[in-house]
DNA sequence: CGATTTTGGTAACACCAGATACCGACATGA
DNA sequence: TCATGTCGGTATCTGGTGTTACCAAAATCG
């Protein structure tokens, strides 16, 4: 298996948080895992259909969308390398993804069934149980960033959106300048608003003096009237 | 200590699921928690203080309240006895509570230190792991319940929220002609809009023909239309 | 390099939904 | 019985937001 190249980025993936490389190389063999190459606009896992496995992803990006029933689609999260998805279907009673996961450039992932992280290979090896403790960091971070979504969803107005989102960037970099994570159409999808009236609403702030911007470099200019903003 | 009294609660807590109660009663003395009791209106846990551990309801009523910056309240989930709170904080990086957790009557609660819960009793008790995986799956299942509210908080119009309300009663119940569990105030708050806007919205799909009400009970008479909205 | 695609700002317009106020139907209670 | 409060429907007005379309700058690619 083409797997060795890729140790260096299951390493950093939160599952294996506290495992050696040396480790991990072990474990892979364990665990079988199927990785999977997809293009750009395909499909890593559709809303509806059947939980087949734990995600890694180990090149390129792709998009974890919610879909409604016209299609609306709202962006949750964007994946890269070493990054998790399908964790919280795992272990749950629930069997159908919730979710669909698109390419967003050409990407690999990884796939692992709930089975063999349990631990049902039969021959018990000892580093299960760390597995597991992994797991459950990561499906509460999980849950608490969809607490956190469910925030930004009830904030009605683009502006406090906005507003709540820029104070939590900047409570993450600590900096009153930053770059954002996503381009326009990506955050319009994330705050659930259209991509028109999220330029609308940002060159609104810049004019009154509160922010200023470029592309995807944000500064913020008046703190005080963002907190303010923020409901 | 007087725990005795609560191993037929305990054993109804989704996080002693699969465990008898004599194991719970040995389990207990390794996890040392600590009970602590409150009056009506005392704070359990309150938003934005530190965590200090996975609580359990023994007795009593406590209600969950999350806050949003402009300091309005919203009751997520009553308490009973057995339930569970704070798990998804207990394994999270996240260390300061998102909520606060208000006693509706006298009650006690017990609280476990996350430490205990993994296991770092000494004597490494067999059954932590069984703990940890339903821990697991508890935060799991929260995690698709907000998921499952975030669906509903992205659909945009008013109409499409009822709609996905109405569908969601009708299949609840089998029927197309039901009472509604809550007024119109508490239904609007729900629905995160204005009262007098789904009151409009209401009768305009009543005038459409689409279903028919008399105060809490409502009937639906097209079926068919009210599946094309819930958009 | 030039062609093409992607990205993001802008404007015009329609319309949905919030705010507010008011009213009638009921329920409750002294 | 009348007074009071609650609940829900309705009308008016306004503002915020989606839609659509277009354009310029930047990035990508052959």
């Amino acid at each position: 298996m083409e797997l060795e190249r890729y140790i260096e980025v299951l390493s950093k993936a939160e599952l294996f948080k506290g495992f050696s490389k040396d480790e991990i190389a072990l474990m892979i063999k364990c665990l079988e895992p199927k990785v999977k190459a997809y293009q750009k606009g395909n499909y890593l896992a559709i809303a509806g259909e059947k939980f087949h496995g734990l995600g890694i992803m180990l090149e390129g990006e792709a998009a974890v969308y919610k879909e409604n029933m016209a299609g609306n689609r709202v962006m949750m999260v964007l994946l890269k390398p070493g990054d998790v998805f399908g964790e919280i279907l795992a272990f749950s009673t629930e069997s159908l993804w919730p979710v669909t996961v698109e390419a967003q450039q050409p990407c690999k992932a990884l796939f692992i069934s709930r089975h063999k992280i349990v631990g049902e290979c039969g021959r018990a090896c000892p580093w299960h149980r760390k597995l597991i403790e992994n797991m459950l960091t990561m499906v509460s971070e999980r849950a608490i960033a969809l607490s956190r979504k469910v925030e930004y969803l009830s904030i009605k107005s683009i502006r406090g959106k906005i507003s709540a989102y820029l104070l939590e960037q900047y409570k993450k970099t600590g900096k009153t300048t930053f770059m954002l994570p996503m381009n326009r159409n990506a955050l319009a999808d994330f705050l659930n608003v259209s991509r028109p009236s999220l330029s609308r609403e940002m060159c609104n702030m810049r004019d009154e003096g509160i922010i200023d911007f470029h592309r995807a470099s944000v500064r913020i200019k008046d703190l005080e009237a963002l907190k303010n903003m923020a409901q």
